[in-house]
DNA sequence: CAATTAGTTCAATAAATATTGAACATTGGA
DNA sequence: TCCAATGTTCAATATTTATTGAACTAATTG
């Protein structure tokens, strides 16, 4: 079947639900991540994070992301393509998620991200 | 004696505190307030935001803002005054609080932030 | 000095969040 | 069909955060 998980709509993302997904650390080292793989389109998996933590708790912090509207999840076989919602949200908050990964981007030797092991193939 | 409580420098105010911090709806609120307030260069007082809580609740959060850089408090007799550390925040992270601020103001209906009652002079 | 005002601090509680491991589901391949 | 791989879900626990009221501190005023 291939469902794919609920995503709220772009009007739907709340201002304060963004804010906090994006004040965890495990999660804004995730969406680092992705910003950074995101220009060339490619999407993770959610196995390129296993360095980050336990997988049940990545599973946990996919689902905050994705349902605050931060990830869009695509599943694809036995794997979940995941990437950022860059378009969503910068049409409901314009130069929110920018200013977020610009300023994550500065302090990102302070901030220790670890760095995702990349599998996936486009 | 009217000393000042600890405030972190500019270099030591950190991303995900700062994203935590406004990601609460009640201290969104009393940011959003005294971003509209500012622009004056007008402080604000504990009491203006008498309506949004309780006192020692309100105490609890003006604590996390300024704990994380937040705001700027400033004893004078039996009151204090806040502000938005704007310059600070800027310079830290560029445009960051700007676009928060800006998606708050967007959203401010849908947030429903109650306004607070000035009755500080300048 | 007693009373008032402004706000903090403390202790207790409530509520939300994060973390872990085990069991489960789904898919793809041998 | 059976096995391995990828993640999810659930239940239990741990941890953090928010909320409340009472007691307290400091400054001002009568």
């Amino acid at each position: 079947m291939s469902r794919t998980p609920p995503h709220p709509t772009r009007d739907q993302i709340e201002l304060p639900l963004l804010l906090d997904c994006l004040s965890d650390p495990t999660r804004l080292a995730i969406v680092y991540n992705l910003s950074r793989h995101d220009p060339a389109a490619t999407e993770l998996r959610c196995g390129d994070f296993n360095a980050f933590s336990g997988k049940s708790n990545l599973a946990y912090h996919f689902a905050k992301l994705r349902e605050a509207g931060v990830i869009q999840t695509r599943i694809a076989g036995t794997t979940r393509y995941m990437k950022l919602r860059r378009k969503d949200l910068d049409a409901r908050f314009p130069g929110l998620l920018d200013a977020i990964l610009k300023s994550a981007t500065r302090d990102a030797e302070r901030l220790q991200f670890p760095e995702c092991e990349v599998v996936s193939a486009a």
